[in-house]
DNA sequence: GTATTTCCGACTACAGCAATCGGGATCTAG
DNA sequence: CTAGATCCCGATTGCTGTAGTCGGAAATAC
């Protein structure tokens, strides 16, 4: 999998609360949690993490959760892994091997490279638009 | 970085090998880590797995050493990670959860996809071009 | 036969990831 | 203004994989 468990969490919960950004909605972590089957205390952390990225807004107290700051649309899932994936280390830099390791540095420049522009082509409404093409082709297929 | 160490001292080693593959090159283990400034004895396990994906061949005791078994235009750069980081675990499944996550699934299949066609698209002759032409930059540059 | 080199597998150290937990801050309902 | 719900914050733990080390066996050149 080409994403950690932190940033799957992440998306899936973004996911969840773009479905519903229409109706001005809200979710709760819990309720997340228990629907996508996954650790709410961990989730927690990630959904914080997404606040202070600017992603979503939070409310506290009874009948509080979290909410799309944006339109699904103008989120862009670079965005998003960057904010949940980046939280480590500091980006390296080599810094001054052999000729062969620096034409490496290169090529893996060029895979980064190709990997954020798909990144940064997909919006949360893409995500949101093929999952719902999943249900639709689920619910032909009971018929 | 988006190459283990592992990955990466297996392409160095290759790309040194390479570079002498016209004159019949033979280099021992030692000789490469000392150039390239990485432990001999981790070296050793790479050049190994190497062999046994069928990318060079080893000759044993004094005057032995390693050599690549293709011309580097005959060898992919996809391959050469492909046995060198395919080590560990079969590949994942994700097995049936929600939707949400089989998005995300979809998503990561893409970036896959789109690292292997690089990958696959770069031989070890491009790489050894690329060297060559920062050296000649870099000689250039001293004059 | 001895020195050199690859071969093989076991072992260790450490970092990062996934997950858990305790307790504090804030808010709604009544 | 109290009680309960919910988010907030940081510390802690367990685990897995990675990077690297090591001892000794097999092959080969001289």
């Amino acid at each position: 999998m080409a994403f950690s468990a932190k940033t799957e969490y992440g998306l899936v919960a973004l996911v969840e609360l773009a479905s519903i950004h229409a109706s001005g909605g809200v979710l709760q972590v819990a309720e997340i949690a228990l629907r996508q089957n996954i650790p709410d205390r961990y989730l927690e952390q990630m959904l914080t993490s997404l606040r202070r990225g600017g992603i979503l807004r939070s409310i506290r107290g009874p009948k509080g959760g979290y909410q799309l700051l944006r339109t699904p649309a103008e989120v862009l899932v670079a965005e998003v892994v960057n904010c949940l994936e980046g939280e480590t280390s500091a980006r390296e830099s080599a810094g001054r091997q052999t000729p062969e390791f620096d034409v490496l540095d290169e090529l893996a420049a060029q895979l980064e490279s190709a990997r954020l522009k798909l990144l940064r082509s997909t919006t949360l409404q893409d995500l949101l638009d093929r999952r719902d093409g999943l249900l639709q082709a689920q619910a032909m297929y009971f018929i």
